[in-house]
DNA sequence: TGCATTACTTACCAATTGGAAACTAGTTTC
DNA sequence: GAAACTAGTTTCCAATTGGTAAGTAATGCA
């Protein structure tokens, strides 16, 4: 019988694959790195703002991702009682802690981009 | 009229939009990343090592991810000549540019588990 | 001869995701 | 009084995702 490769049944590797299960989950479907992101370099925004900013995401869909969101504590919810009444959005420090992943994101989608269409290698 | 946050209008933000959206796509599904991690941790695998190591993955979405994960050259195939034919999968130079996004990823999700247990905030 | 192993593929099905459009509801402006 | 702006919610639908189970094809072993 030939000896097959065990790599992640050590304690240390599930503990690898439940974290990186974890927060796929957290920054699950397709706008939330977006919201996170935009919020990230806009500071507080309120829905509207955030709507219009966030190309072709729709109402329904930013509602319930901020949601999630706001449920997982990354970002904050703030009726501002204003003439029509607004509410603002913003990353919370846990939040921000979720800079380095989406700058790792961002800066590998510019590397595959330019491999593309560069071909340094 | 209330003046409106613009933050993701000027071309280095659009540029950003894409470059997440683009990794998220060579990263989507439920399984890539843990293929890819997998791979990373133990080199050379054939496709049963995957398969008994990669904790409910099916064969057919095993192969599917695979291919995928071909087509952008993260990993390479190689069919090995032998008794029973077997099919090598490893990890490009290029695919092991995703070790620093999968390591933010696997940090984060050990931070987020401690945060719910721990409390240290 | 028949069962096991390798690496898949195919067919079918259920659940989730996400999009469009319309609707609610309170307030303000024309 | 009508229209517009705020922040959503609701309904309905289509596409994608992913799972189970079975089938395929080549080879080796008892």
């Amino acid at each position: 019988m030939l000896k097959s490769k065990t790599v992640t049944k050590s304690l240390e590797c599930k503990v690898r694959i439940t974290a990186i299960t974890d927060t796929m989950q957290v920054l699950s479907g397709k706008w939330k790195i977006h919201i996170l992101g935009t919020l990230l370099q806009g500071g507080k925004m309120r829905f509207m703002d955030l709507l219009r900013e966030i190309d072709g995401i729709a109402a329904k869909m930013l509602s319930k991702e901020l949601q999630d969101l706001e449920m997982n504590q990354l970002v904050t919810r703030t009726v501002v009682d204003t003439k029509p009444i607004t509410v603002e959005y913003e990353v919370t420090e846990y939040g921000k802690t979720m800079e380095p992943i989406i700058d790792e994101i961002a800066n590998w989608g510019v590397f595959y981009r330019n491999r593309l269409h560069g071909k340094t290698d």
